[in-house]
RNA sequence: GGUCCCGUAGUUCAACGGAUAGAAUGGAAGUUUCCUAAACUUUAGAUAGCAGUUCGAUUCUGCUCGGGACUACCA
């Protein structure tokens, strides 16, 4: 059991006791004792004072008179302006601690039952992975993680946007300019490729419509006017669109092309999650889904719920929620992107059985969310409430925004190419790697500049607009995943001397009568926490509790090797304690980053 | 205009309504008797403003001021 719910436990006893009333395990506030008090865990009062009628130093005082008493692993308390402290006895604490070292897979929890889909990265076909979407695809990978290590069953889903107006576009540009360029002709990456084309029909339609606008000012229009009609009369514009005209009547060159062109996309893709160590259960197109949903309209204007315009185009009104009215079908019959998700999302939650959905989608999408959700309510789904939204801020640099249109956009695989690169330089100048074959320092390489990256991102809070400092993020000291790395390789070192010198320090070898001290107690605490921290940020979708966790235990491991001789330990038992409280301390790291995808290195 | 999000040391980030608001980085001063100095120790430095709710507010409510997103018969 946990060494806080156990002394709730107690403290319920207490209350009983003395004040001949039952309270909830809620009303007993329990957290870690702060560094500068004496304590391992503290008891806030104040909610119980309408129940002791006493001030909150004398229920304190009379509640830990009472445990300390009555519980032999509850050693000492004090109380400090109605805040209850409690030490529990060494030995309770060794005792934790040979529980952490034997558990299997520790920080796993036990199965919910419970299944939960995490859609994300969800890419255009049009052009290669940016920084955007690094974020999206750590965040929604590290939140499958955690929610697996809490114990759901997790399904990673992909909606690929493979149809639509974008890739016309390169395919259009391909056509023109590319002269048959292929990834192997070319020697680019597929989605490269393809996003050099998107960029050249931009080019194309912003001389086009410069040309145009310019004639029709020429012809007395009104410059603003002029560069709008412009903007939709640009040939190529009209050409594209015939295009997707085309495709989905289903003309086989278009298709052909379209195919052609998709895979190299996925081949660059596939590249590029191989390298942020991503994976799918599940990829959808969106060329299979996009007619999803229409039958939900019907239902939707049967219920009264929905309506029909004159012109024939349907509507669901939202005002009377504050918001606005959508468009759920074109007056043409066909549907949006709303209608798609709507149907998408029935579809899903009926063949899975899904107890949540999370959509990982930056924050300009906000209101579409609260749309979706809404809608779905009112077309009767209940399920609607477990829709969770995962809304992340835009990723900034130095400079200011991203804005594709500057050309201010980092390239997924250009920033993880520099991260290696700088890991690579970086590790070199240090000269430590004597004795590790090319290859291992290839892969030592790779883990360390993609742990940098992965960790900078995760550990802000998703919903915030975040600043990515290229150079800052390669600095390899402070709160940054190296740094843990490094931890974790010099814990592995010191096993790794220990084994050398043949010393046991299995769990079930480990003597009970060693005392931990109060650095060590203060650590076990942390690791006894680990479970819990799961949880609760599980509960609160957020993988970045979990990499403060991780950089918290890392920096209490190198204040705590930095004061106790651990090799030079002279009691036997007392060495074997140190030392599988260390290599618990590794187990924990490696799971707490494992959720994050980030992986530890034996050496560094 | 409306809706939503954000505002914390010079900078980048923390803090279930809880104690003296924590780290990191940069600044200043130090530390190799066990692993690997990518570490450790000490030091200065912040809740945008005004009300309210209560034992207690960075956190909840309202207003003001700043920054951002959305507000398409696009996806």
């Amino acid at each position: 059991m946990n060494p806080d719910i156990f002394i709730a436990h107690k403290a319920q006893e207490a209350v009983e006791a003395l004040y001949g009333q039952k309270v909830e395990l809620g009303m007993l506030q329990l957290s870690p004792t702060r560094k500068e008090f004496e304590g391992d865990y503290t008891l806030v009062v104040f909610p119980l004072l309408k129940i002791s009628h006493l001030a909150p130093d004398a229920t304190a005082q009379a509640i830990g008179a009472y445990i300390t008493e009555h519980n032999p692993e509850i050693q000492s308390f004090n109380v400090v302006k109605g805040f209850l402290n409690i030490c529990l006895s060494p030995l309770y604490w060794n005792a934790v601690l040979k529980d952490i070292a034997s558990a299997e897979n520790y920080g796993q929890l036990p199965s919910s039952g419970k299944t939960i889909m995490v859609e994300f990265s969800s890419p255009n076909t049009n052009k290669p992975l940016h920084l955007g979407h690094i974020r999206n695809n750590l965040l929604g990978w590290s939140v499958s993680e955690l929610l697996a290590a809490a114990g759901h069953n997790v399904i990673k889903v992909n909606l690929v946007n493979d149809r639509g107006i974008h890739i016309c576009k390169s395919m259009l540009a391909w056509l023109k300019t590319a002269n048959g360029a292929t990834p192997q002709t070319s020697g680019k990456k597929g989605d490269h490729l393809v996003g050099d084309c998107y960029v050249a029909f931009n080019d194309i339609y912003k001389k086009e419509v410069a040309e145009l606008t310019e004639k029709y000012v020429s012809e007395g229009m009104e410059a603003e006017a002029a560069k709008e009609l412009a903007e939709k009369n640009s040939p190529s514009l009209l050409e594209a669109q015939q295009m997707l005209f085309k495709w989905e009547n289903g003309d086989p060159e278009v298709r052909a092309l379209w195919e052609k062109m998709n895979s190299w996309v996925y081949e660059g893709f596939n590249k590029t999650y191989g390298d942020l160590g991503i994976s799918f259960d599940r990829i959808y197109y969106e060329s299979q889904t996009y007619l999803n949903g229409k039958a939900l309209v019907q239902k939707g204007l049967d219920m009264g719920v929905l309506e029909r315009m004159p012109d024939g185009s349907v509507w669901c009104d939202l005002t009377a929620d504050g918001l606005d009215r959508k468009l759920l079908l074109r007056k043409d019959g066909t549907s949006v992107y709303m209608t798609q998700d709507l149907g998408t999302a029935k579809q899903r939650f009926e063949e899975y059985k899904l107890d949540e959905e999370i959509y990982v989608v930056g924050n300009e999408q906000n209101y579409h969310f609260q749309v979706l959700k809404l809608i779905l309510k009112k077309l009767g789904f209940d399920w609607s409430d477990a829709i969770y939204h995962m809304s992340y801020g835009m990723v900034e640099l130095p400079e200011g925004k991203m804005k594709s249109r500057e050309g201010t956009v980092v390239d997924a695989d250009d920033l993880i190419n520099d991260m290696y690169r700088t890991a690579k330089e970086t590790s070199l100048e240090l000269g430590k790697l004597d004795g590790m074959s090319t290859e291992e320092q290839e892969q030592l390489f790779h883990m360390i500049g993609l742990g940098a990256l992965k960790y900078f991102i995760i550990k802000v809070d998703p919903k915030k607009t975040m600043l990515f400092d290229p150079k800052e993020s390669i600095d390899f000291n402070g709160n940054t995943g190296p740094f843990i790395q490094y931890t974790h390789a010099r814990i592995c070192s010191i096993l790794r001397k220990a084994a050398e010198q043949g010393v046991d320090y299995s769990a079930d070898k480990l003597s009970g009568n060693v005392e931990l001290s109060a650095k060590e107690t203060r650590i076990v605490k942390i690791l006894a926490g680990f479970p819990d921290k799961i949880a609760e940020a599980a509960q609160a979708h957020s993988p970045a509790l979990v990499a403060n966790y991780a950089y918290e235990l890392a920096k209490e491991f190198n204040q705590y090797y930095h004061e106790t001789p651990i090799l030079k330990e002279s009691d036997a038992s007392v060495m074997a304690c140190r030392l599988a409280l260390i290599d618990a301390i590794s187990r924990v790291l490696r799971k707490a980053m494992g959720i994050l995808g980030i992986q530890l290195p034996n050496k560094m």
